[in-house]
DNA sequence: CAAAACCTTATAGTCGGCTTCAGGGTTTGA
DNA sequence: TCAAACCCTGAAGCCGACTATAAGGTTTTG
């Protein structure tokens, strides 16, 4: 199968594929005669792979360095299962911060609608921008 | 104030200062006659308001916009509203996507922590690696 | 009086994950 | 047969928010 193919039944452009070559994350293609890459159903798993482990937000430094451990032959079912849970740990405290972000946000927004929009006229007041204590919890 | 006094007092080192005077969140500060910047306390207040809008989750270039509309002189209240309630929807969009996220992690977890070490001996069959079923919920 | 500590500018690099461009060669189908 | 549609490479650009580097000038401190 050529790059193209690959891409269709992939739903990955041609150029992204060959960047994951490019950067280490897929294995350098064999070539046609022609100098084509080539491909067989397993670059279909393995792109089907990245995309699901993109899904659950893996960086692709991190999926190439679970696919580096498969292709080396290491039993990589620990260090698998240990970098998910580094990754767990670093999800959980994204999700905190846009919690604390989301609350400050509504505080903010809150302040303003409460605010008299006749004391918008003058603009070095403006209360929206002044209400700092908003921000601060 | 030189650019030091004003990052010691406001903690965003000299050259963010500058940054943001480049791309406009700053005004062209005043020069004392040897061509240092000068600034005066409404600097730390503008400055403090950046790094609260910041960590509400505005972008610079959002920042910028209300910063703009005051300098202009425009009642920026009803403006800012609605940019933090578009801005509001956003952080919920990302918070939902986290969410998710986080489940198809917690599954995956779960499926590697009950496979058995010994099947991990065939590089070819990791299971942790192949139990893409994990991801589709 | 000299060195350290400050200030200036413009430019380039960082991160991640691509996308686009320029400038070619090859294959396919009407 | 010849143009469209595919393939190739390497390099550059994009987003956001900085950070670093180079190569100077000024001021403060001991």
């Amino acid at each position: 199968m050529k790059i193209g193919e690959l891409a269709t039944r992939t739903g990955i452009s041609p150029q992204t594929i060959r960047y994951y070559e490019n950067i280490g994350v897929l294995p350098d293609a064999l070539r046609m005669p022609n100098g084509y890459r080539s491909y067989d159903d397993s670059a279909v798993r393995r792109l089907g792979f990245i995309r699901d482990a993109q899904s659950s937000g893996l960086t692709l430094t991190e999926i190439q360095m679970v696919l580096e451990m498969r292709d080396a032959g290491e039993s990589t079912c620990g260090h698998v299962v240990s970098m998910l849970e580094q990754h767990l740990i670093e999800v959980d405290r994204q999700l905190d911060e846009l919690e604390r972000t989301r609350h400050r946000l509504g505080q903010l927004i809150t302040a303003a609608r409460q605010m008299d929009p006749a004391n918008c006229t003058d603009p070095d007041k403006c209360q929206t921008i002044s209400a700092k204590e908003a921000f601060h919890d």
